[in-house]
DNA sequence: CCGTATCCAATGGGATACTG
DNA sequence: CAGTATCCCATTGGATACGG
């Protein structure tokens, strides 16, 4: 079988101790898909045009949800000293590539959304 | 443009009141894609086997999803009445096609969990 | 303009015990 | 076996104020 020393390790997202659950643990955290959305549509962004995109979100939360991005390597941030300074923000190729796997789950939302919903009405009547 | 009175709202999962967020909120909770993803691999599954394929969840989170996803129209819940009592779960149609978008996240992870963590180490030094 | 810091309310989710 | 019911703590994230 494989006995490649150098072979990719096998992963498994359903074993709790699987570094691949942290890429699940980052999606899930509420505005990573929203942001990386965002930049997706409009690939380049300053802070303020990122606000005012990604309705609801706090400036903190952004801030928060940007440097994990960044940290993982998915989003990059460009400073100009101006005064005030002027922040980009857009999706490295990394991101990029989880961009597309985003857009995948949103489509599916907007082409699914009315059947769940019709779904849950179904079944809190049948519980009524 | 588009001018028809029964074709289907413009989502904009951006927008704070659409829907559509509530299928991210979904999305976004712990359990919901290692258990999608388990009834992917295998199409039917006991509760208990359930509970042993993804790893680290516990019975009041298991229920708690499962309950959720059914409610939703993604997974379909089977009784038989032995005694003890047999549930069965599987996804139906529409939580196979959610399921689907579900492995594209998963390829996606295991294909570059290694550049994030690359990606990780080198941010974290750059601090240090 | 683009953050950081702090405080705090809400929620998520784990541990445990009990039931049909 | 497949849940339900509590308790309770840790984390998430919102509001607000301040700083470079």
């Amino acid at each position: 079988m494989d006995t490649d020393p150098a072979a990719a390790p096998a992963w498994n997202v359903l074993d709790e101790r699987c570094p691949t659950r942290q890429v699940l643990g980052r999606i899930g955290e509420k505005w990573t898909m929203l942001v990386v959305t965002a930049l997706t549509d409009e690939p380049v962004l300053r802070f303020s045009e990122l606000r005012r995109r990604v309705g609801g979100v706090t400036q903190k939360m952004l801030t928060q949800t940007l440097r994990a991005l960044e940290r993982d390597g998915l989003v990059s941030r460009t400073v100009y000293p101006t005064v005030p300074v002027t922040v980009e923000y857009r999706l490295t190729d990394l991101g990029q590539e989880l961009g597309a796997t985003v857009q995948v789950v949103r489509t599916w939302a907007y082409a699914n959304i009315e059947r769940v919903q019709e779904a849950r009405t179904a079944f809190d009547a049948a519980r009524a």
